[in-house]
DNA sequence: ACCGGTGATCGTTTTTCCTGATCGCGGTGC
DNA sequence: GCACCGCGATCAGGAAAAACGATCACCGGT
């Protein structure tokens, strides 16, 4: 007595086409298969369901109320699947490039990167790959790597070195660094600042968890200046507060600064001559995973993106 | 290099049910059946898209970007296929007497009886068997014969005999026809008319493919009155009409007098004694068709209408 | 370094489904 | 009135699809 049976694609696709043609024959032709097939599949739905849905008379068929309504029924499924197929390779309309289909990413980003180029790369990718919609979280380098592994994120950007195993990355693009400080700070006469100049200098970072505060630490070994850890802070306006009423100096990526500080009279940035200064940023996914088909049109939307941003 | 592949059931099935579960083997209980079935049948339709659904790591899998978007139009297969198995004879929710589908029941009905019965029957109905819905359409009795047998209507209320095979009635009430006439007419005086008061008196009929009309023709040869074919008529209300303004008697359906005749002061109706004079009204669908499961329900519903309406 | 758990793969068995021939039934033509 | 088509249902046989069971390679945790 348990009907928990479920009708088969055979079942609807062969009642759909008895109906649009109104004979097992014809329909059999234009399926591609015999009579005797038709017959069954169709017999077989009806005794699943408990309903006859067609009319046999002498010549031709014709639906009951049953059937109609099935039928409209039927035809959902026939769409719903035909969407589905459509999503191949050789995918309907609006294949952007490559066939690019409808789907939401999941990126993550860092906090220091993302605000200041997302939103121009959001808008290169609605052209460029307008079935692609971006879903941004932001977070640490770290969490962000741990977020992928666990499949919170399809992709990150985030800097170079990344930490643990079974991630395969594709650098973006080199982000030069420089040092932001209050106007007010002895160096901020100087076009440009050499590693000399940093001893005894104080050294703003973020929290531990950015990638951008391992940097400076090794800037601080290298130019004996002393690291200030008593702020933690998670964003880089944050950072730029400090150096706005304190005496310290802290790095900023070049699209922040861009952004940010040219508008800022309290703070300035100046380049660091002599000692290469700068972070790789790069897109990110998981070995597993396999190389994402929007890997490319993405990478390539960051990377004017960075351009549209410097202009 | 043609895809025109469709995607089946179980692959969808077996896609949703490993990422729900986020794995092959759970995924494999939950369906009872094994591993590599599921493992087969999703690599099936990885390959049919070509495109990688899932990502396949060391415990557990995680869906794709493009996984994740073909799920969700798999889930609205599942859904619209579960719609049509819901509507198996153990069916779903609101399954009103001995499970009532939702349907559109095409019903065509005599234009003599139609407008007086169906909307008491119609509210009825929407009580009784809240899942089906009246498409009425009007004709007349031949022609609804013609239009059942053509598949234009799933069920036809016309009274019999019925012209041709092939079609199976079941009555539903027997109905009394009276005579209409002006108020003006000589015979308005009596209480009820025997057939001999008839002789020589014009008998007003509508079209010839009305069955009511035959009942006049039969009525004239019993009685020797004469027939006036002058006017074909396609309403009740165009014979009504006639009687008002001229001195011909009609023959006028007990429902019709009910609902029309005793608001128009014009015309009056009486009884014929003496001789049986009805109709039988019934239910008729094609033989092939078998009894369709609302014929039940339809015909209650019409007999308690026709007593709503005498009331 | 071992061990437990994962998905992929292979050969075989089971099930499903299609074909081809045939039957009975109605309607059509001579 | 009778033979003739055309229709769908039915049956037996074979082909295709799908499942199983066993096994393998891989990775992470102990």
């Amino acid at each position: 007595m348990s009907y928990p049976v479920k009708p088969s694609l055979r079942q609807l696709s062969a009642l759909l086409a008895v109906i649009d043609t109104g004979s097992f024959r014809k329909a059999g032709v234009m399926l591609g298969m015999g009579q005797p097939a038709l017959s069954a599949q169709v017999g077989a739905l009806e005794e699943q369901l408990g309903v006859p849905l067609l009319d046999r008379r002498s010549h031709g068929v014709i639906p009951t109320a049953e059937g109609r309504a099935v039928a409209a029924l039927a035809q959902e499924v026939m769409d719903a699947v035909q969407r589905i197929a459509d999503r191949g390779r050789t995918g309907g309309p609006g294949a952007g490039k490559e066939g690019l289909r409808e789907v939401v990413l999941r990126i993550g980003v860092s906090a220091s990167v993302g605000p200041y180029l997302l939103p121009y790369a959001s808008t290169i990718l609605r052209q460029t790959a307008p079935g692609v919609q971006l879903l941004v979280r932001e977070g640490t380098t770290d969490g962000l790597a741990d977020g992928l592994r666990e499949g919170l994120h399809d992709m990150i950007l985030t800097q170079l070195p990344l930490r643990g195993p079974g991630l395969v990355s594709r650098p973006v693009f080199e982000e030069p660094i420089l040092l932001m400080m209050s106007v007010d700070h002895p160096l901020a006469t100087r076009e440009s600042i050499r590693p000399a100049m940093l001893k005894g200098e104080t050294i703003l970072t973020l929290g531990s968890a950015f990638a951008l505060t391992r940097q400076a630490e090794r800037l601080v070994e290298d130019s004996g200046a002393v690291l200030s850890n008593g702020y933690e802070g998670s964003s880089m306006d944050a950072l730029r507060m400090m150096c706005a009423v304190g005496p310290g100096i802290a790095l900023a990526p070049l699209l922040y600064a861009v952004s940010e500080v040219r508008s800022d009279g309290r703070v300035v940035t100046r380049p660091l001559v002599g000692k290469r200064l700068s972070r790789t940023l790069a897109l990110t996914w998981r070995k597993t995973q396999g190389t994402p088909p929007e890997a490319s049109v993405l990478a390539d939307a960051l990377a004017v993106a960075a351009q549209q941003a410097l202009r």
